[in-house]
DNA sequence: GGCGCGTAGTGTCGGGCGTACGCTAAAAAA
DNA sequence: TTTTTTAGCGTACGCCCGACACTACGCGCC
């Protein structure tokens, strides 16, 4: 501590969120397009996680949902710290330049907090971020990120897995309206296992917080299935005191 | 983006570390003493975690393992990311002073980057850190401490309790060799339940990865306990590849 | 040595939960 | 009407979990 001669202050923070969603089949994750110019090549374009550098006066989480705000138009988005990176060497040279250049600033160095996010899909959401120059990438066809954005997705990847085993974040990446099936879907594609089906319906709505909507789906040509919706206060209410050692077996 | 007059870089980033102990009766968590002048009251000291400003050539994992290393002279520790806290106000004032007297630097804020850590609390440990002017206190004496660090401190409390139901952590708290009853006691204090000693014991000695060492306990005035210990390699292999949905029951 | 005390460690038993799997119901396309 | 596909119910069985009784062992005390 102390110590002379070393620099603190030519460094700065910016948020990336990995923001994923659902569209009933696979993970997609929320991309952003970027352009810059360079000596030999002239422009080129990539794409990258949706960031930005915090000024001195916001906070992360602020500069997290602002920058989802301004791509999603959510604003009560489900949104949460991950892990910081903070490899001197993660940005460097063209691409240290290109962000000294965008800010107006003179960086040595810049450290990212990656925040993770999960939303639920639909057209309208689709249609503005697309509006926005934003797009839905499908996770197996993520690759040439900007940056050091490919290994932020892969650790938000292993982010998300663990959060889906140890949460309900499920119910936040679906419609508030689903079916059974819905969810199993999403479970199988994640996890990339197999349920089957008559066990994991019998599990599922034995859990009080699982609601029956008495409504149920139309225009499937095979037999309609009833919508349910998740209560998060009876769930939270339900979980409060449970002595569960999840790490057993 | 780009926004014009917004300042970037008149702030830099610490770690802080919280690293808790377990006694064999209640948890401990390790704190420096912090000395100040201040204007009206003279010399005053307090206790804060142990924390450093990072330099702009050193990575936040390097930094928090060199912070440990000082001050525990462990070099092998198991050290994690837990949260940033950046609220632009979390330090002002005298407490802003201080850090840029330390340092000495010209910073209007500090983001601090909080490290959790878990370590083996034995006599040798407890003097060593006692001779780097550090100490063990017990998690419930714990107040007014600098900074922020209490509401660090208890975020903590929460992350620690998290890891511990979902990972096998306590093996890292405990000695190497250590007894069935211990384990009970660790979870009994720090999650603040009772648990009956007999299933508690079936329940662990089912796992293949608690390794029996066929030796025992001297110097205790009851029937002495067989010794056992944590197998990682097992525990690892045996952990893979199983489908559970921890959040339901 | 005999006795009480406190912890170590084993056994039992009943109910509930997870898993495997058979079966019927309903809608739409052919 | 038949076929196809998914929704949804029921059953059977084993294993795990929680409640609880009981014995084994080391010590201090009388």
């Amino acid at each position: 501590m102390g110590e002379r001669g070393l620099k603190y202050d030519d460094q700065a923070i910016s948020v990336d969120c990995v923001v994923f969603g659902f569209d009933g089949h696979a993970l997609r994750v929320l991309l952003v397009r970027r352009e810059r110019t360079l000596p030999e090549r002239g422009v080129v374009a990539d794409m990258k996680l949706p960031g930005s550098l915090i000024a001195d006066t916001e906070d992360l989480e602020s500069a997290a949902s602002r920058v989802m705000g301004e791509l999603t138009g959510i604003t009560d988005i489900y949104l949460r710290q991950m892990e910081v990176f903070s490899d001197p060497a993660r940005v460097q040279g063209d691409e240290l330049q290109w962000i000294n250049d965008f800010y107006g600033v003179n960086l040595r160095r810049v450290l990212t907090v990656v925040f993770h996010a999960v939303v639920k899909l639909d057209a309208r959401l689709i249609e503005y971020t697309a509006a926005k120059g934003a797009q839905w990438v499908e996770l197996d066809s993520v690759r040439g990120l900007a940056l050091d954005h490919n290994r932020i997705v892969v650790s938000a990847i292993g982010f998300l897995i663990s959060r889906l085993r140890h949460e309900p974040l499920a119910f936040a990446l679906l419609p508030r309206k689903f079916t059974i099936r819905q969810l199993q879907d999403l479970y199988q594609a994640v996890l990339g296992i197999e349920i089957d089906n008559r066990n994991f319906r019998k599990k599922i709505l034995s859990q009080p917080y699982i609601i029956p909507l008495g409504e149920k789906q139309t225009g499937v040509w095979h037999k309609p299935a009833q919508y349910y919706r998740f209560d998060a206060r009876i769930f939270e209410r339900e979980h409060k005191s449970k002595f569960k050692l999840d790490f057993l077996r």
